[in-house]
DNA sequence: AATTAGTTTAACATAATCGTTAAACGGATT
DNA sequence: AATCCGTTTAACGATTATGTTAAACTAATT
């Protein structure tokens, strides 16, 4: 998995691109030969099947995000804390590979049963995560802030516009992708703040 | 497209079902039939090509929701008033029909050149929404708030926890799909707090 | 120069999918 | 009872996708 010669490189960068794009069912084999210029027996040759080459591609993208998350749900670091170098982060890898979100988003939800061993692969640790928040001072049920609602409201803030990005883009800013991209980079010092509102409310529960 | 045999019904709710799930490449139309338990020809007979059966099933996905948000950026009534019916009407349209984000997103993300026909058809004229934007007293761009970037937040709140729920259900609710239905109903009282705040929020820019 | 191991290609077999054509069915109308 | 029209089905042909097998090529080593 480390050691990858050049020609597998080849195969899943045209692989990536094109199930990124298009999906599992909508790519063919000798479309992603074409787009690396090689013959398709070489897909093969080099991942057996259709699905294995996809489920690396899949992998690598999960590798791409997950552990930003991860970190987040697990580091000693308070949320406080660590929350502004997560978006930061997590937008970064966003603008790089715009594609990723609904990529991922679309294999999980048509498998779901895949979560579990994900999960598990991953090192991530559900009831440790809930600990954690538990734990959190500023961040709890007593405190009017459920942390489970605080993360998605933060992941929604980060990941959703990249999702939608060819809907916001031609409705918000008339078909302008510098403008949309501009936009994203400025919801790196947008997003904290407006995390930091969440996090300092006291509603009269 | 009013009038529609039992039989059309049939065909499209399991074209749903399974277009949803699977996507447009991933699903035969023997899937289709069997689901719908009736032959694959009748289905060629109604909707002469897969193509036709399938832009059936997308203009449908995207009449459930397109109208509460171009309601929303052509209304008369100010945002301040009118997100909270937003919220709740968008959200409620999710939990019925959870699988709709991701199918619709990912469309568009493969077909973004689709977008501008989409807009034209659906009735959104995005430079008079941009007018009505500016025109906002409490939500403007000399106020410290970007009306583009609250629309953003606003639907990233409201629709990423669905296109995400597998993730989240395993993650932060350890798989139990009760919590989180009821966390996602939670959210219509959630969400409004949330954009008051950010409405009310004056940096001092 | 010959051999060898790794890489690349061409050709084949099998299976799946799509759309069409023509025939069968069924219930209402004459 | 026969006809007739809308509905449903069975069978066919053409195309495409996948994975395998066996052969050709290449460049390094003997």
């Amino acid at each position: 998995m480390v050691l990858q010669t050049e020609t597998e490189e080849k195969i899943v960068a045209s692989a990536e691109k094109l199930f990124y794009q298009k999906g599992k069912a909508g790519t063919s084999m000798q479309d992603i030969a074409d787009d690396a210029g090689m013959n398709r027996t070489l897909l093969n040759y080099y991942y057996r099947s259709k699905d294995q080459l996809f489920e690396a591609v899949f992998r690598k993208a999960l590798g791409r995000f997950v552990p930003s998350l991860a970190a987040m749900l697990h580091s000693d670091i308070s949320f406080e804390e660590y929350v502004p170098v997560m978006i930061e982060t997590v937008i970064d890898t966003m603008i790089d590979n715009p594609q990723i979100p609904i990529f991922v988003l679309q294999e999980l939800s048509s498998n779901p049963q895949r979560m579990p061993e994900i999960i598990r692969e991953m090192g991530i640790n559900p009831a440790v995560a809930m600990k954690k928040m538990a734990s959190e001072g500023t961040l709890s049920v007593e405190q009017g802030i459920d942390p489970r609602q605080f993360i998605i409201n933060l992941l929604s803030l980060c990941i959703f516009p990249f999702a939608a990005r060819p809907v916001i883009t031609d409705i918000l800013f008339e078909g302008d992708n510098e403008a949309y991209l501009s936009a994203m980079k400025e919801r790196k010092k947008l997003i904290p703040q407006i995390v930091k509102q969440i996090m300092m409310q006291n509603p009269s529960k």
